[in-house]
DNA sequence: CCCGCAACAAAAATATATTTTCGTGTAAAA
DNA sequence: TTTTACACGAAAATATATTTTTGTTGCGGG
Protein backbone atom coordinates (compact mmCIF):
# COMPACT_ATOMS: atom_id res chain seq x y z
CA UNK A 1 0.00 0.00 0.00
CA UNK A 2 1.16 3.65 -0.71
CA UNK A 3 0.32 5.19 2.63
CA UNK A 4 -1.80 4.40 5.83
CA UNK A 5 -4.40 2.45 6.14
CA UNK A 6 -6.58 5.32 6.52
CA UNK A 7 -5.49 7.34 4.10
CA UNK A 8 -5.90 4.28 1.95
CA UNK A 9 -9.54 3.31 2.37
CA UNK A 10 -10.05 7.00 2.37
CA UNK A 11 -9.06 7.30 -1.31
CA UNK A 12 -10.57 3.87 -1.79
CA UNK A 13 -13.84 4.88 -0.72
CA UNK A 14 -13.73 8.03 -2.06
CA UNK A 15 -13.13 6.79 -5.95
CA UNK A 16 -16.12 4.42 -5.12
CA UNK A 17 -18.80 7.24 -3.59
CA UNK A 18 -17.75 9.05 -6.67
CA UNK A 19 -18.09 6.40 -9.51
CA UNK A 20 -21.58 5.85 -7.82
CA UNK A 21 -20.47 2.27 -6.98
CA UNK A 22 -23.12 2.91 -3.36
CA UNK A 23 -26.70 3.86 -4.12
CA UNK A 24 -27.50 7.07 -2.64
CA UNK A 25 -28.82 7.27 0.93
CA UNK A 26 -27.43 3.60 1.02
CA UNK A 27 -25.95 2.73 4.52
CA UNK A 28 -22.01 2.31 5.09
CA UNK A 29 -21.70 -0.09 7.58
CA UNK A 30 -18.28 -0.03 9.78
CA UNK A 31 -17.77 -3.17 10.25
CA UNK A 32 -18.23 -4.50 6.59
CA UNK A 33 -16.31 -1.28 5.24
CA UNK A 34 -13.61 -2.68 7.41
CA UNK A 35 -13.35 -6.59 6.43
CA UNK A 36 -14.16 -5.54 2.87
CA UNK A 37 -10.93 -3.21 3.33
CA UNK A 38 -9.16 -5.42 6.01
CA UNK A 39 -8.13 -2.74 8.43
CA UNK A 40 -9.85 -1.89 11.85
CA UNK A 41 -13.12 -0.24 12.74
CA UNK A 42 -11.16 3.35 13.53
CA UNK A 43 -9.24 3.75 10.40
CA UNK A 44 -12.80 3.46 8.69
CA UNK A 45 -14.71 5.95 11.00
CA UNK A 46 -11.75 8.52 10.32
CA UNK A 47 -12.11 8.11 6.62
CA UNK A 48 -16.42 8.45 6.84
CA UNK A 49 -15.39 11.48 9.16
CA UNK A 50 -13.30 13.47 6.11
CA UNK A 51 -15.80 12.55 3.72
CA UNK A 52 -18.58 13.55 6.25
CA UNK A 53 -16.61 16.70 6.04
CA UNK A 54 -16.99 16.63 1.90
CA UNK A 55 -20.18 16.09 2.31
CA UNK A 56 -20.27 13.33 0.26
CA UNK A 57 -21.43 10.70 3.20
CA UNK A 58 -23.66 12.43 6.37
CA UNK A 59 -23.49 11.30 9.43
CA UNK A 60 -26.68 10.78 11.55
CA UNK A 61 -25.55 10.72 15.12
CA UNK A 62 -25.76 6.89 16.86
CA UNK A 63 -27.25 5.97 13.82
CA UNK A 64 -24.22 5.25 11.33
CA UNK A 65 -23.20 6.80 7.57
CA UNK A 66 -24.76 7.21 4.73
CA UNK A 67 -24.37 7.56 1.50
CA UNK A 68 -25.02 11.82 0.62
CA UNK A 69 -28.61 11.65 -1.16
CA UNK A 70 -29.15 12.97 -4.43
CA UNK A 71 -32.04 15.77 -5.95
CA UNK A 72 -32.41 17.28 -8.95
CA UNK A 73 -32.45 20.46 -7.10
CA UNK A 74 -28.96 19.53 -5.59
CA UNK A 75 -28.07 19.18 -9.85
CA UNK A 76 -29.03 22.13 -10.34
CA UNK A 77 -28.06 24.26 -7.66
CA UNK A 78 -24.88 22.58 -7.89
CA UNK A 79 -24.15 22.79 -11.77
CA UNK A 80 -25.08 26.62 -11.21
CA UNK A 81 -22.26 27.48 -8.71
CA UNK A 82 -19.63 25.13 -11.08
CA UNK A 83 -20.79 27.64 -13.95
CA UNK A 84 -19.99 30.76 -11.40
CA UNK A 85 -16.66 29.12 -10.22
CA UNK A 86 -15.45 27.32 -13.30
CA UNK A 87 -15.51 30.10 -15.82
CA UNK A 88 -13.82 32.13 -13.29
CA UNK A 89 -10.98 29.63 -12.81
CA UNK A 90 -10.58 29.22 -16.53
CA UNK A 91 -10.32 33.05 -17.22
CA UNK A 92 -7.76 33.28 -14.70
CA UNK A 93 -6.10 30.05 -15.70
CA UNK A 94 -6.01 31.56 -19.00
CA UNK A 95 -4.58 34.96 -18.20
CA UNK A 96 -1.75 33.20 -16.34
CA UNK A 97 -1.39 30.27 -17.84
CA UNK A 98 2.09 29.67 -18.97
CA UNK A 99 3.64 26.98 -21.40
CA UNK A 100 4.05 24.22 -19.16
CA UNK A 101 0.06 24.47 -17.84
CA UNK A 102 -0.60 24.40 -22.24
CA UNK A 103 1.82 21.50 -22.45
CA UNK A 104 -0.67 19.66 -19.45
CA UNK A 105 -3.26 20.61 -20.96
CA UNK A 106 -2.49 19.38 -24.09
CA UNK A 107 -1.22 16.01 -22.75
CA UNK A 108 -4.44 15.94 -20.58
CA UNK A 109 -6.50 15.96 -23.55
CA UNK A 110 -5.05 13.65 -25.56
CA UNK A 111 -4.90 11.00 -22.90
CA UNK A 112 -8.87 11.90 -22.24
CA UNK A 113 -9.27 11.62 -26.18
CA UNK A 114 -7.70 7.91 -26.44
CA UNK A 115 -9.59 6.51 -23.23
CA UNK A 116 -12.61 4.64 -24.47
CA UNK A 117 -15.46 6.06 -22.61
CA UNK A 118 -17.56 3.06 -22.34
CA UNK A 119 -16.79 0.34 -19.73
CA UNK A 120 -18.55 -3.14 -19.80
CA UNK A 121 -21.05 -2.82 -17.57
CA UNK A 122 -22.80 0.27 -19.54
CA UNK A 123 -21.32 2.74 -17.01
CA UNK A 124 -18.44 5.19 -17.46
CA UNK A 125 -14.98 3.17 -17.64
CA UNK A 126 -12.86 4.00 -14.66
CA UNK A 127 -10.13 5.27 -16.81
CA UNK A 128 -11.96 7.45 -18.81
CA UNK A 129 -13.46 9.35 -15.57
CA UNK A 130 -10.01 9.84 -14.11
CA UNK A 131 -8.72 11.22 -17.68
CA UNK A 132 -11.97 13.28 -17.97
CA UNK A 133 -11.17 14.62 -14.48
CA UNK A 134 -7.61 15.13 -14.87
CA UNK A 135 -8.59 17.01 -18.32
CA UNK A 136 -10.54 19.54 -16.73
CA UNK A 137 -8.49 20.17 -13.24
CA UNK A 138 -5.07 20.84 -16.05
CA UNK A 139 -7.52 23.43 -17.67
CA UNK A 140 -8.33 25.33 -14.01
CA UNK A 141 -5.17 24.66 -12.35
CA UNK A 142 -3.25 27.77 -14.01
CA UNK A 143 -5.61 29.76 -12.10
CA UNK A 144 -3.39 31.48 -9.31
CA UNK A 145 -5.82 31.43 -6.26
CA UNK A 146 -5.54 28.36 -4.18
CA UNK A 147 -9.14 28.93 -2.59
CA UNK A 148 -11.00 29.59 -6.24
CA UNK A 149 -9.09 25.78 -7.27
CA UNK A 150 -9.91 24.37 -4.13
CA UNK A 151 -13.17 24.81 -4.28
CA UNK A 152 -13.56 23.88 -7.96
CA UNK A 153 -12.15 20.57 -6.80
CA UNK A 154 -14.89 20.22 -4.09
CA UNK A 155 -17.71 20.96 -6.65
CA UNK A 156 -16.14 18.94 -9.66
CA UNK A 157 -15.96 15.60 -7.06
CA UNK A 158 -19.85 16.04 -6.19
CA UNK A 159 -20.04 16.75 -10.02
CA UNK A 160 -18.75 13.13 -10.68
CA UNK A 161 -21.01 11.23 -8.49
CA UNK A 162 -23.43 12.55 -10.40
CA UNK A 163 -21.78 11.66 -14.12
CA UNK A 164 -22.64 8.09 -13.97
CA UNK A 165 -26.02 8.73 -14.18
CA UNK A 166 -26.24 10.36 -17.25
CA UNK A 167 -24.66 7.68 -19.42
CA UNK A 168 -27.58 5.78 -20.05
CA UNK A 169 -29.43 8.69 -21.50
CA UNK A 170 -26.41 9.62 -23.15
CA UNK A 171 -25.74 6.93 -25.48
CA UNK A 172 -24.49 8.45 -28.33
CA UNK A 173 -27.01 11.56 -28.71
CA UNK A 174 -23.87 13.60 -27.73
CA UNK A 175 -20.19 14.79 -28.75
CA UNK A 176 -18.52 15.30 -25.22
CA UNK A 177 -15.48 15.32 -27.00
CA UNK A 178 -16.17 17.37 -29.70
CA UNK A 179 -17.19 19.78 -26.61
CA UNK A 180 -13.48 18.95 -25.03
CA UNK A 181 -11.81 19.97 -27.78
CA UNK A 182 -13.69 23.26 -28.76
CA UNK A 183 -12.87 23.94 -24.85
CA UNK A 184 -9.08 23.32 -25.35
CA UNK A 185 -8.56 24.68 -28.24
CA UNK A 186 -10.26 28.29 -27.27
CA UNK A 187 -8.43 27.69 -23.79
CA UNK A 188 -4.87 27.00 -25.64
CA UNK A 189 -5.70 30.11 -28.35
CA UNK A 190 -6.52 32.02 -25.11
CA UNK A 191 -9.93 33.34 -26.37
CA UNK A 192 -11.13 33.93 -23.19
CA UNK A 193 -14.64 34.41 -24.19
CA UNK A 194 -15.20 31.62 -26.31
CA UNK A 195 -13.49 29.00 -23.69
CA UNK A 196 -15.87 30.90 -21.42
CA UNK A 197 -18.61 29.96 -23.16
CA UNK A 198 -17.52 26.72 -24.40
CA UNK A 199 -17.44 25.56 -20.71
CA UNK A 200 -20.48 26.77 -19.63
CA UNK A 201 -22.26 25.32 -22.45
CA UNK A 202 -20.60 22.35 -21.39
CA UNK A 203 -21.55 22.29 -17.59
CA UNK A 204 -24.99 23.48 -18.87
CA UNK A 205 -25.54 19.83 -21.25
CA UNK A 206 -24.20 17.49 -19.04
CA UNK A 207 -26.43 19.04 -16.37
CA UNK A 208 -29.35 18.32 -18.92
CA UNK A 209 -28.79 15.25 -19.75
CA UNK A 210 -28.07 13.79 -15.97
CA UNK A 211 -31.17 15.87 -14.86
CA UNK A 212 -33.26 13.95 -17.56
CA UNK A 213 -31.37 10.53 -16.16
CA UNK A 214 -32.55 11.39 -12.98
CA UNK A 215 -36.08 11.98 -13.42
CA UNK A 216 -36.38 8.84 -15.67
CA UNK A 217 -34.79 7.12 -12.34
CA UNK A 218 -36.71 8.55 -10.12
CA UNK A 219 -40.24 7.59 -12.60
CA UNK A 220 -39.20 3.60 -12.76
CA UNK A 221 -38.59 4.09 -8.77
CA UNK A 222 -42.35 5.34 -8.30
CA UNK A 223 -43.81 3.20 -11.22
CA UNK B 1 -23.35 17.02 26.90
CA UNK B 2 -25.35 17.49 23.60
CA UNK B 3 -24.42 14.37 21.38
CA UNK B 4 -21.36 12.00 20.73
CA UNK B 5 -18.18 12.35 21.84
CA UNK B 6 -16.56 12.93 19.12
CA UNK B 7 -19.03 15.85 18.17
CA UNK B 8 -18.15 17.28 21.22
CA UNK B 9 -14.98 17.09 20.78
CA UNK B 10 -14.81 18.25 17.12
CA UNK B 11 -17.19 21.30 18.36
CA UNK B 12 -14.85 22.50 20.85
CA UNK B 13 -11.55 22.23 18.69
CA UNK B 14 -13.35 23.97 15.53
CA UNK B 15 -14.24 26.58 18.20
CA UNK B 16 -10.72 26.78 19.96
CA UNK B 17 -9.00 26.66 16.38
CA UNK B 18 -11.22 29.84 14.88
CA UNK B 19 -11.00 31.62 17.89
CA UNK B 20 -7.17 31.67 17.57
CA UNK B 21 -6.70 30.03 21.01
CA UNK B 22 -3.93 27.69 19.19
CA UNK B 23 -1.25 29.31 16.93
CA UNK B 24 -0.66 28.33 13.60
CA UNK B 25 1.51 25.19 12.72
CA UNK B 26 1.48 24.25 16.37
CA UNK B 27 1.41 20.53 16.82
CA UNK B 28 -2.23 19.08 18.14
CA UNK B 29 -1.28 15.72 20.51
CA UNK B 30 -3.61 13.51 20.17
CA UNK B 31 -3.16 11.77 23.19
CA UNK B 32 -3.41 15.14 25.03
CA UNK B 33 -6.38 16.25 23.61
CA UNK B 34 -7.66 12.64 24.50
CA UNK B 35 -7.04 13.72 28.18
CA UNK B 36 -7.49 17.71 27.55
CA UNK B 37 -11.34 16.59 26.92
CA UNK B 38 -11.48 13.56 28.64
CA UNK B 39 -12.05 11.12 25.62
CA UNK B 40 -10.03 8.33 23.94
CA UNK B 41 -7.97 9.10 20.95
CA UNK B 42 -10.29 7.63 18.30
CA UNK B 43 -12.71 10.50 19.35
CA UNK B 44 -10.07 12.75 18.69
CA UNK B 45 -8.70 11.56 16.17
CA UNK B 46 -12.28 11.37 14.30
CA UNK B 47 -12.55 14.98 15.13
CA UNK B 48 -9.20 15.85 13.61
CA UNK B 49 -10.30 13.97 10.34
CA UNK B 50 -13.47 16.65 10.02
CA UNK B 51 -11.28 19.27 10.51
CA UNK B 52 -8.51 18.42 8.31
CA UNK B 53 -10.99 18.09 5.31
CA UNK B 54 -12.15 21.12 6.43
CA UNK B 55 -9.00 22.70 5.85
CA UNK B 56 -8.83 24.16 9.32
CA UNK B 57 -6.07 21.27 9.96
CA UNK B 58 -3.41 19.69 8.47
CA UNK B 59 -2.44 16.11 8.82
CA UNK B 60 1.09 15.00 8.13
CA UNK B 61 1.30 11.25 7.70
CA UNK B 62 2.78 9.26 10.10
CA UNK B 63 3.96 12.61 11.63
CA UNK B 64 0.18 13.75 13.26
CA UNK B 65 -1.62 16.67 13.26
CA UNK B 66 -0.99 20.83 12.98
CA UNK B 67 -2.70 23.93 13.25
CA UNK B 68 -3.49 25.11 9.49
CA UNK B 69 -0.58 27.49 8.58
CA UNK B 70 -1.82 31.29 7.95
CA UNK B 71 -0.07 33.20 5.36
CA UNK B 72 -0.54 36.88 4.03
CA UNK B 73 -1.14 35.24 0.48
CA UNK B 74 -3.80 33.50 1.86
CA UNK B 75 -5.24 35.80 3.69
CA UNK B 76 -5.54 38.10 0.27
CA UNK B 77 -6.76 35.38 -1.57
CA UNK B 78 -9.05 34.01 1.33
CA UNK B 79 -10.53 37.59 1.45
CA UNK B 80 -11.18 38.10 -2.79
CA UNK B 81 -12.92 34.90 -2.51
CA UNK B 82 -14.88 35.99 0.33
CA UNK B 83 -15.85 39.57 -1.93
CA UNK B 84 -17.20 37.06 -4.30
CA UNK B 85 -19.35 34.93 -2.56
CA UNK B 86 -20.59 36.87 0.04
CA UNK B 87 -21.89 39.28 -2.52
CA UNK B 88 -23.32 36.93 -4.53
CA UNK B 89 -25.39 35.43 -1.35
CA UNK B 90 -26.24 39.00 -0.27
CA UNK B 91 -27.45 39.92 -3.66
CA UNK B 92 -29.49 36.66 -3.87
CA UNK B 93 -30.46 37.23 -0.36
CA UNK B 94 -32.00 40.16 -1.05
CA UNK B 95 -34.04 39.11 -3.43
CA UNK B 96 -35.77 36.57 -2.24
CA UNK B 97 -35.91 37.36 1.43
CA UNK B 98 -39.00 37.20 3.25
CA UNK B 99 -39.97 38.93 6.31
CA UNK B 100 -38.81 36.66 8.55
CA UNK B 101 -34.99 37.38 6.97
CA UNK B 102 -35.87 40.65 7.51
CA UNK B 103 -36.81 39.93 11.23
CA UNK B 104 -33.38 37.91 11.77
CA UNK B 105 -31.30 40.19 10.51
CA UNK B 106 -32.75 42.86 12.78
CA UNK B 107 -32.37 40.63 15.77
CA UNK B 108 -28.88 39.32 14.71
CA UNK B 109 -27.51 42.74 14.38
CA UNK B 110 -29.11 44.00 17.72
CA UNK B 111 -27.12 40.97 19.55
CA UNK B 112 -24.33 41.96 17.61
CA UNK B 113 -24.71 45.78 18.65
CA UNK B 114 -25.03 45.14 21.86
CA UNK B 115 -22.59 42.86 22.95
CA UNK B 116 -19.33 44.13 24.13
CA UNK B 117 -16.19 43.71 21.22
CA UNK B 118 -13.10 43.26 23.60
CA UNK B 119 -12.42 40.71 26.05
CA UNK B 120 -10.04 40.66 28.68
CA UNK B 121 -7.03 39.86 27.15
CA UNK B 122 -7.75 42.12 24.51
CA UNK B 123 -9.08 40.04 21.76
CA UNK B 124 -12.67 39.76 20.78
CA UNK B 125 -14.47 38.69 22.86
CA UNK B 126 -16.32 35.38 22.30
CA UNK B 127 -19.61 36.29 22.34
CA UNK B 128 -18.74 38.98 20.13
CA UNK B 129 -17.27 36.57 17.67
CA UNK B 130 -20.42 34.51 17.51
CA UNK B 131 -22.63 37.80 17.39
CA UNK B 132 -20.82 38.89 14.80
CA UNK B 133 -20.79 35.54 12.86
CA UNK B 134 -24.64 34.57 13.49
CA UNK B 135 -25.29 38.45 11.77
CA UNK B 136 -23.29 37.91 8.80
CA UNK B 137 -24.57 34.48 8.26
CA UNK B 138 -28.71 35.79 8.99
CA UNK B 139 -27.77 38.20 6.34
CA UNK B 140 -26.69 35.59 3.77
CA UNK B 141 -28.81 32.96 4.77
CA UNK B 142 -31.85 33.63 2.41
CA UNK B 143 -29.86 33.01 -0.68
CA UNK B 144 -32.01 30.59 -2.10
CA UNK B 145 -28.68 28.58 -3.13
CA UNK B 146 -27.52 25.63 -0.64
CA UNK B 147 -24.34 25.39 -2.04
CA UNK B 148 -23.65 28.79 -2.54
CA UNK B 149 -24.36 29.25 1.45
CA UNK B 150 -22.01 26.04 1.98
CA UNK B 151 -18.97 27.73 0.28
CA UNK B 152 -19.57 30.73 1.95
CA UNK B 153 -19.62 29.22 5.92
CA UNK B 154 -16.32 27.47 4.24
CA UNK B 155 -14.65 30.70 3.91
CA UNK B 156 -16.42 32.51 6.84
CA UNK B 157 -14.84 30.09 9.08
CA UNK B 158 -11.08 30.35 7.52
CA UNK B 159 -12.03 33.95 7.87
CA UNK B 160 -12.46 33.99 11.45
CA UNK B 161 -9.10 32.32 12.47
CA UNK B 162 -7.44 35.06 11.02
CA UNK B 163 -9.93 37.94 13.01
CA UNK B 164 -8.65 37.90 15.89
CA UNK B 165 -5.43 38.68 14.73
CA UNK B 166 -6.66 42.16 13.82
CA UNK B 167 -8.08 43.00 17.44
CA UNK B 168 -4.38 44.70 17.69
CA UNK B 169 -3.99 47.09 15.57
CA UNK B 170 -7.86 47.57 15.07
CA UNK B 171 -8.23 49.17 18.64
CA UNK B 172 -10.25 51.74 18.35
CA UNK B 173 -9.70 53.45 14.86
CA UNK B 174 -12.02 51.74 12.98
CA UNK B 175 -15.81 51.42 13.75
CA UNK B 176 -16.98 48.50 12.71
CA UNK B 177 -20.28 48.84 14.52
CA UNK B 178 -21.21 51.32 11.48
CA UNK B 179 -20.31 49.10 8.97
CA UNK B 180 -22.50 46.33 10.27
CA UNK B 181 -25.20 49.06 10.53
CA UNK B 182 -25.07 50.59 7.23
CA UNK B 183 -24.91 46.98 5.64
CA UNK B 184 -28.46 46.01 7.21
CA UNK B 185 -29.80 49.00 6.54
CA UNK B 186 -29.08 48.78 3.01
CA UNK B 187 -29.78 45.10 2.92
CA UNK B 188 -33.25 46.04 4.41
CA UNK B 189 -33.70 48.62 2.17
CA UNK B 190 -33.44 46.12 -1.05
CA UNK B 191 -30.77 48.61 -1.94
CA UNK B 192 -29.00 45.58 -3.73
CA UNK B 193 -25.95 47.97 -4.92
CA UNK B 194 -25.69 49.38 -1.81
CA UNK B 195 -25.34 46.43 0.38
CA UNK B 196 -23.01 44.93 -1.83
CA UNK B 197 -20.86 47.77 -1.91
CA UNK B 198 -20.78 47.54 2.08
CA UNK B 199 -20.30 44.01 2.36
CA UNK B 200 -17.44 44.46 -0.21
CA UNK B 201 -16.02 47.36 1.33
CA UNK B 202 -16.44 45.47 5.05
CA UNK B 203 -14.74 42.32 3.79
CA UNK B 204 -11.76 44.97 2.39
CA UNK B 205 -11.45 46.77 4.98
CA UNK B 206 -11.15 44.10 7.76
CA UNK B 207 -8.41 42.30 5.54
CA UNK B 208 -6.44 45.29 5.61
CA UNK B 209 -6.04 45.67 8.94
CA UNK B 210 -5.63 41.69 9.39
CA UNK B 211 -2.88 42.18 7.10
CA UNK B 212 -0.86 44.89 8.60
CA UNK B 213 -1.59 43.00 11.94
CA UNK B 214 0.04 39.93 10.30
CA UNK B 215 2.94 41.67 8.94
CA UNK B 216 3.62 42.98 12.41
CA UNK B 217 3.46 39.74 13.89
CA UNK B 218 6.50 38.55 11.50
CA UNK B 219 7.90 41.84 12.08
CA UNK B 220 8.23 40.80 15.83
CA UNK B 221 9.05 36.98 15.15
CA UNK B 222 12.15 37.63 13.33
CA UNK B 223 13.25 40.93 15.00
C1' DC C 1 -56.63 -7.81 14.83
C1' DC C 2 -53.88 -4.23 16.40
C1' DC C 3 -51.05 -1.97 19.82
C1' DG C 4 -47.50 -1.76 23.35
C1' DC C 5 -43.77 -3.69 25.93
C1' DA C 6 -39.92 -6.60 26.84
C1' DA C 7 -36.01 -9.30 25.44
C1' DC C 8 -32.72 -10.00 21.96
C1' DA C 9 -29.60 -9.10 18.15
C1' DA C 10 -26.97 -5.87 15.46
C1' DA C 11 -24.35 -2.08 14.89
C1' DA C 12 -22.31 2.24 16.45
C1' DA C 13 -19.61 4.58 19.78
C1' DT C 14 -16.04 4.53 22.96
C1' DA C 15 -12.12 2.85 25.52
C1' DT C 16 -7.97 0.26 25.99
C1' DA C 17 -4.06 -2.33 24.35
C1' DT C 18 -0.61 -3.27 20.89
C1' DT C 19 2.33 -2.32 17.12
C1' DT C 20 4.81 0.80 14.21
C1' DT C 21 7.16 4.85 13.13
C1' DC C 22 9.69 8.91 14.03
C1' DG C 23 12.84 12.02 16.32
C1' DT C 24 16.65 12.52 19.48
C1' DG C 25 20.58 11.88 21.93
C1' DT C 26 24.72 9.26 22.77
C1' DA C 27 28.67 6.79 21.86
C1' DA C 28 32.00 4.77 18.84
C1' DA C 29 34.78 5.21 14.62
C1' DA C 30 36.93 7.91 10.93
C1' DT D 1 36.03 17.23 15.53
C1' DT D 2 32.69 15.44 12.55
C1' DT D 3 29.98 11.80 11.19
C1' DT D 4 27.37 7.68 11.42
C1' DA D 5 25.14 3.93 13.59
C1' DC D 6 22.43 2.41 17.29
C1' DA D 7 19.28 2.52 20.92
C1' DC D 8 15.83 4.60 23.58
C1' DG D 9 11.63 7.32 24.37
C1' DA D 10 7.54 9.56 22.60
C1' DA D 11 3.85 9.81 19.80
C1' DA D 12 1.04 8.11 15.95
C1' DA D 13 -1.31 4.43 13.82
C1' DT D 14 -3.70 0.30 14.16
C1' DA D 15 -6.13 -3.47 16.24
C1' DT D 16 -9.04 -5.43 19.66
C1' DA D 17 -12.27 -5.30 23.44
C1' DT D 18 -16.07 -3.18 25.88
C1' DT D 19 -19.98 -0.42 26.47
C1' DT D 20 -24.26 1.99 24.61
C1' DT D 21 -27.58 2.59 21.66
C1' DT D 22 -30.79 1.24 18.27
C1' DG D 23 -33.83 -1.54 15.70
C1' DT D 24 -36.44 -5.78 15.58
C1' DT D 25 -38.97 -9.72 16.84
C1' DG D 26 -42.12 -12.16 19.49
C1' DC D 27 -45.21 -12.38 23.17
C1' DG D 28 -49.00 -10.80 25.99
C1' DG D 29 -52.71 -7.68 26.65
C1' DG D 30 -56.38 -4.68 24.94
Amino acid sequence: MSGSATQTVYEQLRVSLLAGRYLPEAKLKISELGSAFSVSTGAVREALARLTAEGLVTAMPQRGFRVAPVSVADLRDLAEMRIEIETKCLRRAIASGDLAWEAAVVAAHHRLAVTPIAAADGGFSPAWIVAHGEFHAALAQACDSAWMLRVRDLLFAHNERYLDLARKTDRGNRDAAREHRELMEAALARDTDRAVAAIAAHIGKTRDTIESALRRAEMDELG
